[in-house]
DNA sequence: CGCGCAATAT
DNA sequence: GATATTGCGC
């Protein structure tokens, strides 16, 4: 009970105060962690050997809430000696070895827990938990006197009653500030907030607890081989990792009072309580739950974004829905399952299973999806096809020909069926280009998922999305990997929108073609090659027909008016 | 009631 | 300025 009000006023900011060591071989990643560290209020020693950091630790003892320590590519031994001789001290492994067995080996020996590196914001923000969570499952005699502070001030803070422990609340908190139970105020306005039982990726504040139900990817994380989600910046393995309260505190809020805990992010009040609902049908988190042309099936929700739901008032708001990159996914996922035709908002919210979301929050997705496709794909088609090759070619962009927009209202144009995984301009923008959305997420998270990246590279990219060459008619080079065949090397590269330089005839392509048929065949779901232009349809069947093909999907062909 | 779209809010 | 939410007609 070293307890003083001193200290608890020190942990009223919570995380702030917390130290950490942190032992990294790189000094740059070190220097990095070391920052977003300190902008969140821990207080962190460096260190770049074991030994080092090993010897402040015993040196003194309870010098450190927590550590961090990186798992070299070949000198693992000095992580896993500091691993196992600062038994005592939560420690995080991190790494940018992607290996299981070093994963289970630093979990066997006791880690905390395996973040891979890059250490995001979000991790690392959470690291507090940890401590929390030693706090409070170490039998008090054997607390060390940094902790005890910690589990005092928790107590104190969340009212909580202490086993074994000294039921002495120091500072007996204003119940109204933190209120563990949440009231089911799930009366609220209208019956339009459905009750989001773990809200999806929307801000999910701290919910330490919550359903048990935590998928480890902690550990799983240890990617295979999908070279796609390096950066994935998974919160959910910290946010699940444990629970503060094993049986002494209740659920409830986050431990953390409502203080600015983290002084980037002060304003992101929005947690929303809601009990679970038991809905019978979703089940998130199942592994396979759609298509996934050949990608990365992961897919964790939960988003970053730091909101520890400054517990104190229950501001049950209207929950913004964010659309990271996963919930994105996912819709364009389902989307693609259904088909444009069917891609009706409540369908595509079935398919998504994701708890919490409200057919509005899809509609309005749906609509801005749409609203893209039909103006960025155009325009795109566009320039990299400029229409009638010979004639217009002068101004590529204007041009608004024709076809240009699918129009929404005659659904019975084939082009109604077009999104693919992408609705930013494939050709525009490279890879990692972010175009509407996340605007707010930090860098570290790589290009990751949002679609507009390539999306398999396998199979050419612009197929759907941008006819580019593998129609019949331009055979401009896009700058695109499955291109680069044709090009010329010395010829301009003139991204996306060239002007024909040297129509080099490049015919139809037969293989191209049949690839394209095929693959329309296959995934009648996607949009067609807007390539075949407006008669596209007729240029489809057309194509199947000499591919030797004559029975046409259903999809196509009920979506596609006159079959005279 | 649900969808799509427009207006409005943040 | 962009994105999400709300409102409204169909």
């Amino acid at each position: 009970m070293v307890c003083t009000t001193n200290d608890l006023q020190e942990w009223k900011d919570f995380p702030k105060g917390l130290r950490v060591l942190l032992l990294d071989g790189d000094s740059i990643s070190a220097a990095e962690m070391r920052s977003k560290l300190e902008a969140m209020d821990y207080i962190v020693s460096t260190f770049c050997n074991e030994n080092e950091a090993l010897t402040a630790i015993l040196d003194k003892p309870g010098s450190f809430h927590v550590a961090i320590v990186e798992v070299g590519p070949n000198d693992s031994h000095g992580s896993f000696k500091f691993l196992e001789t600062a038994k005592d001290l939560p420690t995080i492994m991190t790494s940018n070895i992607h290996c299981l067995s070093t994963v289970m080996k630093c979990i066997a020996l006791g880690a905390v827990e395996f973040l891979r590196k890059p250490l995001s914001e979000d991790k690392l923000r959470n690291i507090w938990q940890h401590v929390v969570h030693k706090a409070f499952n170490t039998k008090s005699s054997f607390l060390s006197e940094s902790l005890k502070p910690v589990k005092e001030s928790v107590v104190s803070m969340l009212q909580l009653q202490l086993e074994n422990g000294e039921p002495d609340n120091k500072i007996s908190v204003e119940t109204e500030n933190v209120s563990l139970v949440h009231e089911n105020d799930q009366h609220s306005v209208g019956s339009d907030k459905y009750p989001a039982p773990s809200t999806p990726q929307l801000k999910q504040g701290a919910r330490l607890l919550d359903d048990g139900d935590c998928q480890d990817q902690t550990n799983c994380s240890t990617e295979k081989e999908s070279g796609e989600q390096d950066g994935e910046s998974k919160s959910v393995e910290t946010t699940c990792g444990e629970s503060i309260a094993e049986g002494t505190l209740q659920e409830g809020e986050p431990p953390i009072p409502g203080k600015n805990l983290i002084k980037e992010e002060e304003e992101s009040a929005d947690g929303f309580k809601n009990e679970r609902k038991a809905s019978p049908h979703q089940h998130n988190r199942d592994g396979r739950s759609n298509i996934d042309g050949g990608g990365g099936g992961l897919e964790n929700l939960s988003k970053p974004s730091v909101n520890n739901s400054s517990g104190a008032r229950a501001n049950r708001k209207k929950m913004k829905v964010d659309w990271t990159s996963e919930l994105h996914k996912k819709f364009v996922h389902a989307v693609e399952q259904l088909g444009v035709d069917q891609a009706i908002p409540s369908r595509i919210l079935e398919l998504m299973k994701v708890d919490g979301l409200t057919r509005h929050n899809v509609a309005s997705h749906l609509q801005k999806y749409r609203m893209h496709k039909r103006h960025i794909l155009p325009k795109e088609d566009e320039r990299r096809w400029p229409h009638t090759r010979d004639v217009m070619q002068r101004s590529y962009y204007p041009q608004r020909p024709i076809m240009a927009f699918p129009s929404y209202h005659s659904n019975h144009t084939i082009s109604t069926a077009p999104i693919y995984p992408m609705w930013g301009s494939p050709g525009g923008h490279p890879a990692g280009v972010q175009m509407w959305g996340s605007p707010g997420y930090p860098a570290w998270q790589p290009t990751d998922n949002w679609h507009w990246k390539q999306p398999y590279l396998g199979m050419p990219a612009d197929t759907w999305g941008c006819p580019v060459m593998t129609t019949p008619h331009n055979p401009y080079p896009s700058f695109h990997q499955n291109t680069s065949g044709f090009h010329h090397a010395g010829a301009v590269h003139n991204n996306s929108c060239g002007i024909s330089q040297n129509s080099f005839e490049i015919h139809p392509a037969e293989e191209v073609i049949d690839k394209v048929v095929k693959e329309a065949i296959s995934s009648p779901w996607l949009p067609l090659p807007l390539g075949l232009k407006p008669p596209s349809t007729e240029s489809v069947l057309t194509e199947l027909s000499r591919q030797g093909i004559s029975r046409i999907p259903p999809h196509i062909d009920g979506s596609n008016h006159h079959p005279h």
